[in-house]
DNA sequence: ATGGTGCATTGACTTAAGTTAAGATGAGAG
DNA sequence: CTCTCATCTTAACTTAAGTCAATGCACCAT
């Protein structure tokens, strides 16, 4: 399974096979069941962070009035950080993140992910760029969110992601999309 | 006029103050008169970045319906990355960069940039580090501009920056927000 | 001073999303 | 097999943003 990072530092790094293998060769993977929390809103924020080998994890977040909001959907070769920066004065974390199906994770701690740096340097370079490159995107989906209507950020979502709709339910993926599931209902009706 | 970064490094970095100090020094800090076009529309894509230390930059991009639309503003201590990594294989830049008044901004392209992270591990340590925590707090801007209103996000950036009303045209505010000008004027005359 | 240009405001109308509430469907538990 | 719960859909109504158009205002150049 671990050919997929494999696959990933390749196309992103220019770190040679050996080295490559030696760093897969100190990652932790796990596999986590269906539905299992990997952190919830109020504990204190985990000092981990995740890449998704396989599977879904969505991450939640309770407000103040009670409703529950979805902000993100984590995929396949997607990674997942926050939590250490997003808050560093809040001894609880914001979010919760489930599992919504089964999922095979890698698991790095900050303080084995620095020692891996100091050890192979090229490593912190390649996950410096792949930070510019992540935020870039990041600046560029939120640009054109911004000014599109409900019915072209569907759209969209089903353009870029076309396996989320079947993976998830409705509801939770109106959420994200910031809209009501009767709004998304009617505009599935309308786009047939 | 370097203390700024100065002071930035000390709040994000454990560089020493020597090690600060040179790094300072192989800086280049240009100033521009309000007007400047950093990169236009069409241009081949820029090699440089940006560090904004006084003075504010407005983002733009001309959609194929001729429509402008304002996607950013970066202010004091604003890093101005992208651009490199936004669409590697585009020739052209998606975006226009336009100093909305004089600016005071750290200029630095990519070679050199690789050269000082060579010469100190730690910078490229604190770029990792300043990019997780752009990253995760985009992530959070999205997730809350996504649910919220017109009326929300014009209460969030007056609160968040309330410099900005002051120092650009509504209608550019209006076009961040993604909205028109003409409900930017309801939505203030609404809340007072 | 004057005309022009760009920007902000206001109004009338259209459109689509939110809200509330009621059914329809489907899957899982007992 | 049936009951239950969750999900999705549909409908009626409200609300606010978009659109189009007119007006007012301030700044600039001539």
């Amino acid at each position: 399974m671990k050919e997929i990072l494999m696959k990933y530092m390749t196309r992103h790094t220019s770190l040679s096979q050996a080295e490559q293998q030696s760093i897969l060769e100190e990652l932790i993977v796990q596999r986590f069941k269906k539905g299992t929390y990997l952190i919830k809103q109020g504990d204190s924020p985990t000092k981990k962070c995740f890449f998704v080998l396989k599977g879904c994890v969505r991450q939640y977040h309770i407000e103040d009035d009670g409703k529950e909001v979805t902000t993100n959907f984590y995929t396949e070769e997607q990674p997942i950080l926050l939590f250490n920066f997003e808050e560093p004065e809040a001894q609880t974390s914001e979010h919760s993140l489930i599992c919504v199906e089964e999922c095979l994770l890698v698991v790095a701690d900050l303080e084995s992910e620095q020692e891996m740096y100091q050890q192979y340097s090229e490593l912190e370079t390649m996950t410096r760029r792949m930070m510019e490159t992540y935020l870039s995107h990041a600046q560029n989906d939120f640009a054109k969110f911004v000014r599109a209507s409900p019915e072209e950020r569907y759209k969209t979502i089903i353009r870029n992601r076309p396996d989320l709709p079947t993976r998830i339910p409705q509801h939770q993926l109106a959420s994200y999309l910031g809209i009501t599931p009767e709004s998304l209902s009617r505009i599935k009706k309308r786009i047939q």
